[in-house]
RNA sequence: GGCCUCGUGGCGGAGUGGUUACGCAGCGGACUGCAAAUCCGUGCACCCCGGUUCGAUUCCGGGCGAGGCCUCCA
């Protein structure tokens, strides 16, 4: 079956065709270290991660990835930038800028790859840093190198010590955002730094302040711009151009447009990416997430409280371009679904995702469809393959279990003394003195203990569980 | 002001030019001494106004409403 895909470039739902369907490449803008990943953090990374395991579903066996697969995942960290410097000073004062710089950006890394390997998500192939893509003679491609060549080809100059990116150098600058270079000048609201050029001038190096962290370049000492370091760590991992480009909507503009520029104009191409992905906005609780409101909630916070399937299956209950509404509702529920479909699987010795699943995901990763064939999966004789595609899906991953352990409330009377009133519940019934085994069940029930009478298939005997009432 | 996305039943949320989404909740039934749990069944929708069409929730135009981008932002 074939994958379809949502182009931004192109407004529309294409049928994917690789490049090389010996290596598969896509790449995903990760996090800016200085801060606790957000929810609305959480999304690309599930949603791409979901996309990632189905390309190495439809393209299995070895291939020409690095790792020996047929797909190459890159997600970059960046851990250079102004909110980064601004982080380490207020954080750690006493200390020399640049350390406390690597205090912050060590720090919030590792929550990040603990975050994301909570939520489901398999390790990319590729997790370049950005400072170490600055200058890179081992690879391909680095960030000096990139900025040279387009200083070379006219689309970038020199002014006071920054490097910039000349805007009106590359005739269909605005392909991705659909908007003219005339519409973006009408639309600025910037003040324009009186060295560039243009007002749409981006910079692709600036000079260092004194005492911020530097990195020495033919234009003086400083440090990259934010929109070349994808641009690099993509040429650098994946090639001049490559298959699927990835982010939230609000990359669009400028961060990916720009990137398209920078590399295409270094390297003379007529697409950076041929696909790009873009997933929707989120809101919690009906309202847009900000810290003034006091709703932002960070996926450690989320985390504390749900399994990081829970989290993942809330996620991908609507479809990555729809803007999602994060409430407390719908962890719930997803909870309580995937109780049942875990319930449901546990017997399922499948380890293939069911064929329904992967063709609604290859419907431009239609999720909510997905979920709607887990619940028919559900109800189907064997429960086959629900188990599969729930491993599959990441939906799978055992905390859940740790969870659902621990939310079992505890009780306050021991376990022996619930046994010894059900059995004297069990002989009023027998006696068919109702009255007195309903005074036992509703004892049971102040106790927090509920009670559920079964007819064993076998035997025809009644048998009673119990458990405690959340 | 410019650009983009969206508007589906009580709620969440797919999809389609004419036949069931799906889930939760509700209702009915089975089961039960009565319940609970479980199982089975089921009602409820396509923002408004025009247009195209034999027929539109689905396509086109307009309106209203919501959100995003244009500045760091997933």
């Amino acid at each position: 079956m074939a994958l379809r895909l949502y182009n931004t470039l192109t407004r529309t739902k294409e049928e994917f065709v690789p490049i090389d369907p010996r290596n598969v490449r896509m790449y995903v803008c990760g996090p800016t270290v200085y801060d606790f990943a957000h929810i609305g953090n959480a999304r690309p990374l599930i949603v791409f991660d979901v996309l990632f395991r189905l390309l190495k579903h439809l393209y299995p066996g070895p291939g020409t990835a690095a790792d020996g697969s047929r797909v190459t995942y890159v997600r970059n960290i960046t851990d250079v930038d102004d909110k980064i410097n601004a982080r380490a000073a207020e954080e750690y004062p006493g200390l020399p800028l640049n350390e406390a710089i690597r205090k912050v950006t060590e720090k919030t890394e590792k929550q990040f790859f603990s975050d994301v390997a909570a939520l489901g998500c398999l390790d990319p192939t590729f997790q370049p840093r950005a400072t170490e893509y600055i200058s890179r003679p081992d690879q391909p491609e680095d960030m000096i190198r990139l900025i040279a060549r387009l200083i070379e080809k006219k689309n970038a100059y020199v002014a006071e010590g920054h490097v910039l990116f000349h805007v009106p150098s590359m005739p269909d600058y605005g392909r991705l955002s659909n908007r003219t270079l005339d519409e973006m000048v009408a639309g600025a609201r910037v003040e324009v730094a009186p060295y560039k050029r243009d007002a749409m001038d981006f910079v692709l190096w600036k000079p260092a302040k004194p005492g911020e962290p530097a990195w020495p370049s033919p234009w003086g000492a400083g440090r990259p711009g934010w929109h070349i370091e994808c641009s690099a760590m993509a040429g650098a991992l994946l090639g001049e151009t490559f298959d699927i480009h990835g982010g939230g909507v609000d990359l669009i503009f400028p961060h990916h447009e720009n990137e398209i520029a920078q590399s295409r104009c270094a390297h003379g191409t007529p697409v950076m990416a041929r696909y790009w992905l873009h997933n929707g906005f989120l809101q919690v609780e009906g309202e847009k997430m900000s810290k003034s409101l006091g709703n932002f909630v960070t996926i450690r916070d989320v985390l504390q409280d749900w399994p990081g399937e829970v989290a993942r299956l809330a996620m991908l209950g609507t479809h990555y371009r729809q803007p999602i509404n994060w409430t407390l509702k719908s962890l719930d529920e997803a909870a309580k679904t995937l109780s049942v479909w875990t319930d449901a699987a546990s017997d399922d010795a499948e380890t293939r995702p069911a064929d329904t699943v992967v063709e609604a995901l290859s419907d431009d990763l239609n999720t909510p469809k997905v979920i709607a064939e887990l619940h028919a999966l559900r109800g189907r004789a064997g429960h086959k393959a629900l188990g599969g595609s729930l491993a599959f899906l990441g939906l799978a991953g055992g905390s859940l279990a740790e969870w659902r352990e621990r939310h079992a409330p505890s009780l306050a009377v021991a376990a022996e003394e619930v046994d010894r009133l059900i059995l004297s519940r069990a002989a009023a019934r027998k006696a068919r003195n109702f009255a007195e085994a309903d005074r036992i069940r509703a004892e049971l029930d102040a106790m927090g203990v509920a009670l559920k009478d079964a007819k064993d298939p076998a035997t025809g005997e009644l048998v009673t569980t119990w458990e405690v009432k959340r």
